[in-house]
DNA sequence: TGACATATGCAACTTAGTTGCATTAGTATA
DNA sequence: TATACTAATGCAACTAAGTTGCATATGTCA
């Protein structure tokens, strides 16, 4: 089923808005903020109201459209959900992302078997030096 | 060596803030966070600035006596680092926190061989329901 | 005890994200 | 194709976490 056909089936509409802001998470080729999100449109001829675009973000996070990554530097980033579950490595002195496909379900659950929650996500991201970082210290 | 050697060493006063900040962090059953800091500090009768206290936060962090967590709640949490490396499990629906040893570097390790980066850090924590949460639904 | 650097408090500021409300505009249906 | 309904949007004002500059206070060592 097209992207289309099933927001409107769930009521939502399909507004240039809403096309815009996840065209933008879709074309970036790392995670992106709101205030990123934001910054492209308006560069891309097409600004959008901020309070639109952080609501825009929930309704997509609920209908699992985009997933939230938390790089932990005070803002939330956004990626397509699309592309599967994965983790990232991200620079610590220029902020490069590379992706580190999706961490066995195996360690995990190993690793968690103890505990007496009902664990339902996880969140993990790593923290380093880039190649190129790396050689200019 | 004492802490107060320890510090005094450094070159870093101990002072009745100092010690009450540390304290609140080593006292706290779970990662607490600057607000709560100021607020359990409140009760005790020993009011401390919150600029003082994120400045603080800031100088335990880079002497590795504190650690900071990130529940990804929109606000940072700190514990002392005397407890070793750890890593958490979150009720998303009280917010209770359970502890769950650390995750073997070997599992770390194996999944994070491939990347080109230099890796320093990692940020695991875990969200689910805790077990009377899980009894309520 | 005094000098000096570290620590503190205050007020004003920044940044990310939120809320209430009035208006606009997709969409289904007649 | 016109209409009506509700979802979506924009705006302005707000909140919460954390930061900055600067003047003052206070540990510490000589």
């Amino acid at each position: 089923m097209q992207l289309t056909d099933y927001l409107r089936k769930i009521g939502a509409r399909v507004t240039p808005a809403r096309r815009s802001i996840l065209g933008a998470i879709a074309e970036s080729s790392k995670p992106i903020s709101a205030d990123e999100i934001g910054v492209k449109l308006i560069k891309d001829g097409f600004e959008v109201n901020k309070t639109t675009i952080y609501r825009e973000l929930e309704f997509l996070k609920t209908e699992n459209l985009i997933r939230e990554i938390d790089f932990l530097d005070g803002r939330k980033r956004y990626e397509a959900t699309s592309y599967g579950h994965h983790h990232h490595v991200i620079c610590k002195a220029c902020g490069g992302v590379e992706e580190l496909g999706s961490i066995p379900e195996y360690f995990i659950n190993t690793f968690s078997r103890k505990s007496q929650f009902l664990i339902q996500d996880h969140n993990l991201e790593f923290f380093g030096l880039c190649q190129s970082c790396q050689k200019e210290v």
